[in-house]
DNA sequence: TCTGTACTTTGATTTGCGTCAAACGGGTGG
DNA sequence: CCACCCGTTTGACGCAAATCAAAGTACAGA
């Protein structure tokens, strides 16, 4: 009990450790890019603490007031929208160096939630102050709007894929853009755990957790890809590639 | 052939009449939201010129350099993505005070084509112009950033839209959110015509034509809707609504 | 270590929407 | 004013994915 209560004394204290975006090795990834030192320890005056989210919480819930957005700096997360009979949405999953909670600005709430995926840190960035500090910093505003652009084109995507594509082509499409962001964190582009259900994936992709299954288990007959449970391995990522072009069928 | 030449004189000078965000009675659905009068005028000194798109022209194709964003003042749009493969799918449709291009911001090139459904007019809004007048003006600056996360957001209703509902559904969404949108320019709510084609409201909402007409047609034998051609009544809004609500079927 | 629970896989069947096809209607240009 | 063409409507049929069902697997907590 009193370990219990002294590891939890431990972790609040970790929780308000502060982390300087001019330390971060993410900040090529995340707000802080294009930005000179000086103007990177600008922004680290901004981001107070870094925030702890256990695997399964919510970092925010639709309908709270907005206040930040956030920077994922390690673990995942899956963002959904919820209609009112209960049917829900992923819109998105993230992870290190992206971003969370930019529909909130349109308001004054958070238009869907955030859920960690696994256990994970997130730095609170408060909005009106970011706004505050890009008037000063063109470089800074500049790329908050693209940023904030660049999710309107993520999600022109999807759109595209939800609208036009089978349940193959959404499929191969979401694992090379996954494979590509692990890729880009400096993780292989061929090999990676899933940190989502079969269920969440179909709910992104607009398909039933048994279509995802069954679709995995035709590219592993395919010699597309190898899956056990959560670990996936591209053997061709061409093929993928050639899947997703191929006109209609 | 020289009447060809002057009438095109003419359309020239037309175009480059100036039209101030000050005198426009949509300032209040557009981007002057929310301006003191002395700060609509910093904003009017931006826009140069109108422009004059007749229906099924181009107002920019994807991969154009963006320069601009663009409101519309008169006249309705459709903006399209297009896939390697050649399949396209609309990304929206954009009626008076809305904006056109925030896209474009997250590069150097605007990744959709925005098309003129009917004869129309823009306002052009230089880009690199605008962020340096929001430094200036964090009224401005506050509902630049309220629109391009309010395009996340709608983004974000589509994307639900796509993976969760039944075409029905999908119809009924799509014709109560025109609906608002009319009634929000003061025009009717229950009566309207429609500028696109059964085609292009199949494309954007992940249909095709077949099914889109023949949704129209269950509608009216349930007397929700009355339609010929294009013209749309909406007899029971309630209707609609409960039709989206309903859990699942 | 065992047990329960949540997740996944696979099969059988159903169904909503797509595809193919043909007829119809209205607006536009000659 | 007429004829053509584009867009729309409607029907018949097929298929991809949903649904229903059941067995198998991994992992967390007791």
């Amino acid at each position: 009990m009193s370990s219990g209560t002294s590891a939890k004394v431990l972790s609040l204290s970790l929780n308000s450790l502060k982390v300087a975006c001019s330390q971060c090795n993410l900040r090529e990834l995340c707000l802080p890019f294009g930005l000179s030192s000086h103007e990177v320890h600008r922004l680290d005056s901004l981001i107070e603490t870094r925030r702890k989210v256990k695997r399964g919480q919510h970092l925010y819930h639709a309908g709270d007031v907005f206040e930040a957005i956030y920077a994922v700096k390690t673990g995942f997360f899956k963002t959904d929208v919820l209609l009112e009979d209960g049917r829900d949405q992923v819109t998105g999953f993230q992870m290190a160096g992206e971003l969370l909670g930019l529909d909130g600005i349109s308001g004054d709430a958070h238009t869907c939630s955030a859920v960690a995926l696994e256990d994970s840190e997130v730095c609170a960035i408060p909005f009106a102050e970011l706004e505050n500090l890009s008037s000063d910093i063109p470089t800074l505003q500049r790329h908050l709007h693209r940023v904030l652009s660049r999710e309107i084109v993520k999600d022109h995507g999807v759109m595209m894929l939800l609208g036009s594509m089978r349940a193959e082509e959404r499929l191969a499409a979401f694992l090379l853009n996954l494979s590509q962001r692990f890729l880009a964190r400096g993780y292989s582009a061929s090999e990676f755990h899933l940190r989502m259900t079969r269920e969440e994936i179909g709910s992104y992709l607009g398909l039933k957790l048994e279509t995802v299954s069954r679709t995995f288990s035709h590219f592993q007959d395919s010699g597309l890809i190898s899956v056990q449970q959560k670990h996936i391995r591209i053997m061709n990522t061409e093929g993928l590639h050639q899947l997703i072009k191929q006109k209609n069928c």
